[in-house]
DNA sequence: CGTCAAGTTGAAACAGGTCAAATACCGTGG
DNA sequence: CCACGGTATTTGACCTGTTTCAACTTGACG
């Protein structure tokens, strides 16, 4: 019943226990299990099915033949890979464990009938896309415009909320289980500059970073540091609406502030 | 009849007489025009319609609080612009014609209309979609690991592949209808900069590039000096496979080369 | 307690940025 | 057809954020 998934897309709508019942026996099915540093799936193969991560983190990445490697985007537990993947022949980038990861396989024929029978998933999985493509769109604003400073401070931005509305935070503490030659492959910036930038965050009281345990003392400090602006994730949504009116406070985190 | 969008589809899979019709009556529906420069749709804004391309190019932008601005995608004519948007409540970015432009406002309920009784069409709008995230992430790549010179060049391939896939070459020439300032916000450089690496790129033999002209007289040479690689592109497939097999040539240029 | 990966440091080099001015281009109005 | 004004392109000199290289330290784990 527990599932980060069902977590995240209440962000966005409501969900009836069926619904949910339906998500959670999705998370059941064909559930497997990797290394870190294991391929899920590699550039050039045929997708057959969509990815849903349970535990432990992973990432997009490409590599170019020389060998320079970018790390496309993050994928935290409760993501789900790439919805319509099927449509194309093959992979053009690959998917790889950061950290030894659970995830459940979920077949095109089992979507397709969570699809057609179930409009408010399927209406919520639409808005997990957009906001997935939403953040590859952000990401490219971070690498064409921010410093190295911003850019770092903004992916723990995003990364930390992210975490935060499936539920994965401990007040302003989490888990950030990459190393920082990942961070580097991210941010399009070398080892050693991140290792620099980051101790100026630390210098700065922005961060705490010992081992793989991030503190954000002050999130809304490291947001304005990095020229972050929320919008782009798309939290002030339905789900949103209904909590506030029934005064029901969702149960992971939650993305928005104010009002 | 004659429709870019269905030439570009027209790379993926094979459309009925009634299907080109379909999709010809709604490049006819609520035709706009805009200026250069002016908004088709502004960040904030609630996104009502879906805007497809037909004449002019646009782009999507974003501008941090500061002032700097950075060009997210590039939008020819044939380009659909989201197709799913109005899941969400408000656009995370703006969108801008580049030139004067005229584009059709297709509406919610057409589109809802021709997903469900065109499933040749919803398939190939699928493609189309992925096909733009693959873009995206091929963007994130760009500006994370390549060079100026490499990036400004595989910038050029990708708009020049898009416009043959459209049909908007003439031989190994097409228009470049944007200002180095545009280029620099979509690299992430500087005009300055953008400008020396234009010379260096016309100095290689690489590309001729007279005001709006672009000529590539070399096209694998240019690949090959922007370390580009055609698959993310996503054009090896149906529609260029059904070509093959009937012996009979798309009417657009084509994206894939060789076997 | 040894070993291997991850993190840290310093010095030197360079890609690309900044600033500021000059030149070319282009549409418009006289 | 030319002069004008504004935008786009080009150039030069200088500066800096980030990279490179190479070594050293710390930490995790069997």
């Amino acid at each position: 019943m527990h599932n980060l998934l069902i977590n995240k897309l209440e962000q966005f709508t409501r969900l009836s226990a069926e619904d949910k019942q339906v998500l959670a026996d999705v998370a059941q099915g064909r559930v497997r299990v990797r290394g870190a540093r294991e391929d899920l799936i590699r550039e050039g193969d045929k997708p057959t099915d969509v990815n849903l991560i349970l535990e432990g983190w992973a990432c997009r990445y490409k590599i170019l033949p020389d060998g320079r490697r970018q790390i496309i985007s993050f994928f935290v537990p409760g993501d789900l890979c790439d919805l319509h993947v099927f449509v194309l022949r093959a992979m053009d980038h690959s998917i790889g464990a950061l950290t030894p990861i659970t995830f459940a396989e979920i077949s095109r024929e089992t979507l397709r009938d969570i699809m057609s029978n179930h409009p408010r998933i399927t209406e919520a999985l639409w808005w997990d896309t957009l906001v997935t493509a939403a953040i590859q769109r952000e990401w490219t604003v971070n690498l064409g415009q921010r410093s190295a400073f911003e850019r770092l401070g903004h992916l723990l931005c995003e990364l930390f909320i992210r975490l935060q509305a499936v539920g994965l935070t401990q007040g302003n503490a989490c888990e950030l289980p990459v190393t920082q030659t990942e961070l580097a492959d991210a941010t399009g910036l070398t080892t050693v500059h991140v290792n620099r930038t980051l101790q100026e965050l630390r210098g700065k009281g922005l961060i705490k970073l010992h081992g793989k345990h991030l503190t954000v003392p002050d999130l809304e400090a490291l947001e304005t540091a990095s020229v972050f602006n929320l919008s782009y994730l798309h939290a002030d949504h339905e789900g949103r609406a209904l909590d506030a009116r029934n005064g029901e406070a969702g149960s992971a985190g939650q993305w928005s502030r104010g009002a």
